[in-house]
This record gives C-alpha cells, sequence and structure tokens, in this order.
DNA sequence: GCCAACGTTGGC
DNA sequence: GCCAACGTTGGC
C-alpha cells in the first residue's frame, strides 16, 4: 500500500468532476517520471491526494484511489486529441494510465498551510521547482495530511 | 504576465 | 554523449 498525489486542473478534471464519473482513466500524463510510477509502483487501493493546480486556489481538494492497474492512455493514438502522440504505436504503446477513484472531496488544503506543517517539510510537491504531476506520498505526510484535513481551519 | 526550474529536442 | 535552445509547468 502506497501513497501519491496527483494533480489536475480544475478546468480540466476537477475533484467534483472526479466524483461525479466515478473510477475514470488519469489519461494525458507525458511525462516519463510520472508515468513510471504509474506502470511500476501503483497498486489497486493505493490512496490518492487530488491535487488542483494552476488555478486560483491550488492545493489539496480531495482524496481518491488508485483503481486499476496500468494500461495504455487511449488517447495517445487519437490523432484529434490535445495528447495525441504520433511517435507511439498500438503495439508499443509509449504512455500508459491507471484508472483513479474519486472517494471524497475536502476542504482546499492550501501550500502554505502545508507549508507550516514539519511533517510536511519534505514532501515532493512543496519543494522548489518541483513540477512532477505525480508524486509519492510518505505515510507520515499522508496522516499529516488528513490531520490537517479534519481541522477546520 | 513573470519567471525559475525542469524536461526534451536536435545539431554536432 | 554533450549541451544550447526551446518548450512547459505552475506558483505568484
Amino acid at each position: 500500500m502506497k501513497y501519491w498525489l496527483m494533480k489536475s486542473e480544475p478546468s480540466e478534471v476537477s475533484i467534483d468532476d472526479a466524483l461525479r464519473h466515478g473510477a475514470a482513466p488519469w489519461f494525458g500524463v507525458r511525462n516519463y517520471q510520472a508515468r513510471n510510477f504509474m506502470r511500476d509502483q501503483m497498486q489497486i487501493g493505493d490512496g490518492v491526494l487530488f491535487y488542483h493546480s494552476s488555478c486560483d486556489e491550488p492545493g489539496i481538494a480531495g482524496i481518491a484511489e488508485v483503481a486499476s492497474t496500468a494500461y495504455p492512455d487511449a488517447t495517445q493514438f487519437d490523432s484529434k486529441s490535445y495528447y495525441f502522440d504520433p511517435k507511439s504505436t498500438v503495439e508499443n504503446p509509449r504512455w500508459i494510465l491507471v484508472d483513479v477513484k474519486a472517494i471524497r472531496k475536502t476542504r482546499l488544503l492550501g501550500l502554505a498551510e502545508m507549508r507550516s506543517d514539519p511533517d510536511l517539510a519534505s514532501m515532493v510537491v512543496l519543494q522548489k521547482g518541483s513540477r512532477l504531476s505525480i508524486t509519492p506520498v510518505t505515510a507520515t505526510e499522508w496522516k499529516a495530511v488528513l490531520k490537517l484535513l479534519d481541522k477546520s481551519k
């Protein structure tokens, strides 16, 4: 059982969208490191912090879980898709994904509040220059985040 | 809109 | 394989 933080732009897929859709493919990852986490390390049932990025209020917006093992991202084969990759083939797909199931929406846990918690000092997403859309979360960080979410700020 | 940080590309 | 140029991310 591992824990992850996964970024989504709410203008594309927000936590509300994810809750409506149930388990859905986490399409569009085009970064090898993030892909490799999904391919090599994610297991069904892993905990996911659903993070809103590139928006007015960046931060953790919900809790989700990994709902499938890895399989090819269909959007890479769709020439009309923004995520189309002409260099990828069905025989040898370059991009894979997992299904993610949103479990609940939380209050918005912003970056400033996260940075104020010493238990989160080493959290990858808080490091300077960290842009990776999928990052590992330690069990300690997971617990600390849940604890912060329980506080009514 | 700015800009730092990082990833990718491609010429050599 | 190096590395400069370019593109992208994402908070501010």
